[in-house]
DNA sequence: CTCCGAGTCAGG
DNA sequence: CCTGACTCGG
């Protein structure tokens, strides 16, 4: 241990990275390796009534798919079911992968119009995929005392975000209402309850931060929804006249500019032309000229430095910016702006866990963190401690870090997780 | 039997 | 943009 601290800090100091180390990385392992060890309650008789379900349904359209399709095939076999749709029923197709034409489901949903096959294959893919990788998959993970253990990865990501593994607790399902289902599985044990607090637009918040761009900052000052505020901002109307579809534009807007997306992405995103994406992303730049001005800077450096950083000095290598091939040089100026924002929010959220965790050993000490997913915290603690640990979790998430907008956090608690999402 | 790439889809 | 799991098929 001597022999690696006084090899590596040096290194470390130098880069400025020090206190990342002592500071972040360093305490969170204690941190992370007690949420692995107490793992989190799954009801395990609900869970398997629910893939019961699952399967029966999926039977269901199984045999209306072969009956639509008039005949037998692996319906899970990409190369059987593009042979079925495209070559055999003649249905239109859409992009090509490179061992046929897809069938992701961008193009059933096209399809869905043309042959009711295509939607009896989405929904048989949903089903399927929740009855896999969640129904079955957490049963098979569960340990003999009902608690399901996640591994947690600090060394994998690039952007310093955690991974999660075996299971990945991480993509539990949450935006359909089925899918949701799920997460009410996930329970605490008798007389606790589960707690969930989550950050709000924390990385539009960081870039509105970094950027120091007036107008953004000023949408989140409001206070309002801040879609709708950029909606109102960029489509240049009352904040009464925005309209469910211009909110939805501005949002996915906002969505990807964290990512540095390109014109070509964001029209694939809201289902326009690339010309019509481009003249968005321009009224957006117009609308807030600080985060151009800031994205321009930051390519610059990074083309300077050969790496970006986030907020807390940690570091992605970016030797993209210098190759000689286009796409690969675009995909770096990508990174270079995406890093920074998802790292730095990584950054804030690892703070925040270790705070909440000092703060729980200390006052609420049947309290246990139990899960992370990248915005969001899981608390499991007495029923009569939950007021306490959501105030304690929404104060110590928000206080992590002093920006030029308010950080602000939600925390509600229930039965089960959907139920604590509030 | 194991391994691996590709396609797909779950989350942020 | 950042991930991981499942399935197929070689």
């Amino acid at each position: 241990m001597d022999a690696l601290y006084s090899a590596l800090e040096p290194k470390l100091r130098e880069r400025g990275q020090w206190e990342l180390f002592e500071e972040i990385e360093l305490p969170l392992c204690r941190c992370l390796a007690e949420m692995e060890l107490a793992g989190c309650r799954v009801d395990s008789k609900a869970l398997s009534d629910f893939g019961g379900l699952l399967s029966r349904r999926a039977e269901e359209l199984e045999s209306d798919i072969y009956r639509l399709a008039d005949g037998e095939f692996n319906i899970n076999s990409p190369k059987q079911l593009g042979e079925v749709l495209f070559d055999r029923l003649g249905l239109s197709h859409g992009k090509k992968t490179k061992t046929g034409w897809s069938t992701n489901a961008d193009v059933l949903e096209k399809l869905r119009g043309e042959h009711p096959v295509a939607d009896a294959v989405l929904e048989y893919r949903q089903l399927t995929k929740l009855k896999s990788t969640y129904a079955d998959g957490l049963l098979k993970a569960l340990d003999p005392d009902g608690r399901v253990r996640t591994s947690f990865q600090m060394t994998v990501t690039a952007t310093g975000r955690l991974s999660s593994t075996e299971p990945n607790l991480q993509n539990i399902p949450t935006r359909t209402d089925l899918g949701s289902e799920i997460r009410r599985m996930f329970v605490p044990e008798a007389g606790n309850v589960l707690v969930d607090a989550d950050y709000s637009q924390i990385e539009l918040r960081l870039l509105a931060h970094i950027s120091g761009d007036e107008g953004m900052r000023a949408a989140f000052l409001s206070g309002g929804d801040f879609h709708a505020e950029t909606a109102s901002r960029v489509f240049g109307v009352e904040r009464k006249d925005v309209t469910h579809e211009m909110r939805r534009r501005a949002k996915a807007v906002n969505f990807g500019i964290v990512y540095g997306i390109s014109a070509f992405s964001l029209s694939q995103d809201i289902g326009t032309t690339q010309k019509e994406a481009k003249a968005y992303m321009d009224a957006y730049f117009a609308t807030f000229p600080g985060v151009r001005a800031y994205m321009d800077r930051v390519v610059e450096q990074a083309r300077t430095d050969g790496y970006v950083e986030t907020l807390y000095h940690r570091r992605r290598d970016l030797p993209e910016l210098s190759s000689s091939n286009f796409n690969l040089r675009s995909f770096g100026e990508r990174v270079a702006l995406n890093m920074p924002i998802q790292g730095t929010a990584a950054d804030v959220m690892k703070l925040a866990m270790i705070a909440v965790w000092k703060r729980l050993k200390a006052e609420l000490t049947q309290a246990r963190l139990v899960l992370q997913v990248h915005d969001e915290l899981i608390v499991e603690c007495p029923a009569a401690d939950a007021e306490k640990a959501s105030t304690l979790l929404k104060e110590e998430m928000e206080g992590v870090a002093q920006l030029s907008v308010p950080l602000t956090a939600d925390a509600h608690w229930g039965k089960n997780w959907l139920e604590a999402k509030g």
